[in-house]
DNA sequence: TATATAGGTACCTTGTGGATACCAAGTGTG
DNA sequence: CACACTTGGTATCCACAAGGTACCTATATA
């Protein structure tokens, strides 16, 4: 988006490393994540609390998840050293600023999916009945 | 993100097919498609010269991506059945709203992304240091 | 013959996700 | 005493999908 090089031309590895927009979609737009920053919205929640929450996530899914998420500094991570253990996770500044960014994604998304889904029925009904045009052969 | 069940726990399947944000976030967040949305702002593109541009991206992941973007209804595909065959690709309208967003993503990015790269530095030095603190063991 | 046009397709490698098993400390139960 | 259960993880294996490489189509031009 902001990395280019020679007359237009992108180097994409230099576009992977310098561009904000890609990190950042990088490090949201995994398949938990946008699930987990919603569900810790109104307040910190403990690790078993959000397995239960994310009906369907590993163990092992939600703990990688967390640990990437942590590292961005989305969410913070408390460890009492109880019997048995308690570990909560709560959302950070940048974390609540996401959410924001979200709401915006969110409200496009609900605008604009119909044309989307519509865009593709279209398509795919198109393409039962004729062959799609091809240059050659 | 809009799809809740059962006091507030999600069925993850549900989820994937009713959230609207998922499927237009599935749509535009591939390795591709936000340099090929970039590339056409500015009107349309043969193939070959797409293939220039986005330095790196090989026959088949541009045809790819192209086709889903088609299929999305974000880029329109025009064949003409010259000597040599000559296709062109195109922002749809709805294409150029997707761009459209994305400088709301932009946006968030450049200001956030040092934030985020600030916290993995320092999730990384803390990591070195010290062992992560674990609830046993 | 080689190149340019716009792809299609077979094959291979990588990476990711899920399932499963296991751990460690203490607590409750028989 | 032996056992299972709790919490929050690790470690391991396996399958599926995504992505890349390489080679194929067909035609006109130099």
């Amino acid at each position: 988006m902001d990395t280019k090089c020679e007359a237009g031309k992108w180097n994409v590895d230099a576009y992977l490393r310098g561009c904000a927009s890609r990190t950042v979609l990088e490090a949201l737009a995994n398949k938990w994540t946008c699930l987990l920053i919603d569900a810790l919205r109104h307040g910190p929640l403990r690790f078993g609390e959000l397995r239960r929450k994310l009906d369907g996530i590993t163990q092992k899914s939600l703990t990688q998840t967390l640990r990437v998420m942590e590292r961005d500094g989305i969410v913070i991570r408390s460890v009492y050293p109880t019997i048995p253990p308690r570990v909560e996770y709560e959302l950070s500044d940048l974390g609540r600023s996401v959410a924001g960014l979200m709401e915006g994604v969110k409200r496009w998304s609900e605008e604009h999916v119909d044309e989307i889904l519509a865009a593709r029925e279209a398509y795919d009904l198109r393409a039962q009945e004729e062959p799609r045009p091809v240059p050659v052969g």
